[in-house]
DNA sequence: CTATCGATGCGCACACCGTACGCAGTGCGG
DNA sequence: CCGCACTGCGTACGGTGTGCGCATCGATAG
């Protein structure tokens, strides 16, 4: 009944196909999914938006992904897939376990909306990549002379997920800021300290930051994460028979 | 311009103040977000419906919360003052530490739209609640004879929160289904043998729960929380001086 | 060559969202 | 008694995810 865009079809209105363009496909939606999830976060990415970046209407998405929650179901598998684990070798089991963590843990950072996307969506569903993650650590821990390489597994991600998590939201509001991490740091610190006066505790804990304020904070970071790691791998090995 | 709800302004139609009603607070407000929460989840709470449930128009809660975001950083701070830590008594340290992460984790299972709420926004702008958690768990820590009990802390509560989030994400997809989380595991086993088949240690861990599978998930989940939590506090005895 | 068919892209529409703004009542200090 | 600060709310704006039906396409069957 309404005005069609096009009352009269002409053959010069019609499209031509373009072979170059990659054309829409889940492999590249997703991709861009994860563009977008890392230049502005979760609440940034929109289906009109993303469709946009692609030269396409929101709902030609939908051709190719059922819904927003898969396509980010599809994103959170996908960066799964950035994380190398070592095959079980010759060298200390330690090592080994060590990088995989560092590297789940670089991924979290580097995507900093996966934390809050895997509150949400749970590790439920495992894709590919996260089971071959799974099945390389496994592999790891076996080798290593453990006799439930499963509980080992769990334990230390999810030391490594919630850590991360922490760390990514902190650098989340650090860069929505607009400033540096020590800057941010350097102008917290008054109300911090207001925060925690009266707690004697916390207010030594706080002065032994104060001390080592002049570090690089990312340093710091890191080093908090791998003195965690570190105090989960001395108690795993106690439990190696022997 | 347009015609007023009221044109005639009637003494009838004066509303009249009820005493009795508590009227719109932060308080309230909180509360009830936190009772929409735990129902229904995160993404089911919208100001028009918080609104609503509390005999009130959507916009008139800002007078009293200036965002949604801060409204969900009030709810969280909210519920981490349902974490009771002891105080650093005669007792094992280990007890004490114990008995406060399994209240952490409880929270964390009771509101299971914390995990992703905490990726979001982080632990970053430190609540009342938390801090005085954190100040008591550096009591703990302390009296036990850690130097650092910062340290101690972080990676406790890291792993707790990981633990935790997934968990709560498992349990949510689970309330989701309808379905017992019995029935639900049962009836996810076939999908997840076949996504393990062809990796040996996973089938191994596989066939692994499936033989624990006529127990309680409930307790299981609990047994698989406490293994994680002994190696730590294994790991951290080790840091014990002397 | 033509008719048909499945796959793909897309405009429109719906119901809903967070929240800025300005008005309308209320209770209180002067 | 006036005026003012505070609270509640109706309206409106610019978004959101996505269901639906149509237009167009390439491949295949007759």
């Amino acid at each position: 009944m309404a005005a069609k865009t096009n009352p009269i079809p002409s053959v010069w209105a019609r499209r031509r196909r373009e072979p170059e363009q990659p054309a829409l496909s889940r492999e590249a939606i997703v991709r861009e999914a994860i563009a977008m999830l890392d230049a502005d976060g979760v609440e940034a990415l929109s289906m009109r938006k993303l469709g946009a970046r692609l030269n396409a209407g929101a709902t030609s998405l939908y051709r190719h992904v059922a819904t927003k929650d898969e396509l980010i179901e599809l994103a959170v598998d996908e960066v799964f897939g950035e994380i190398p684990v070592p095959d079980p070798g010759a060298s200390d089991w330690r090592a080994d376990v060590t990088s995989t963590c560092e590297a789940f843990r670089d991924t979290t950072l580097r995507h900093r909306w996966l934390g809050s996307v895997i509150g949400q969506a749970g590790l439920v569903y495992l894709g590919p990549n996260l089971i071959t993650v799974s099945e390389r650590m496994a592999a790891l821990f076996s080798a290593a002379g453990f006799p439930e390489p499963a509980r080992a597994i769990d334990t230390t991600l999810s030391y490594v997920l919630g850590m991360g998590t922490t760390e990514a939201a902190f650098l989340t509001t650090v860069m929505r800021s607009g400033q540096t991490e020590a800057e941010f740091i350097a102008r917290l610190m008054p109300s911090a300290q207001e925060a925690v006066a009266g707690h004697t505790f916390l207010s030594d804990a706080f002065a032994d930051a104060a001390a080592n304020a002049v570090n690089d904070p990312a340093v710091l970071r890191q080093e908090k994460f791998a003195y965690g790691l570190n105090v989960i791998l001395d108690g795993l090995a106690l439990r190696l028979p022997r």
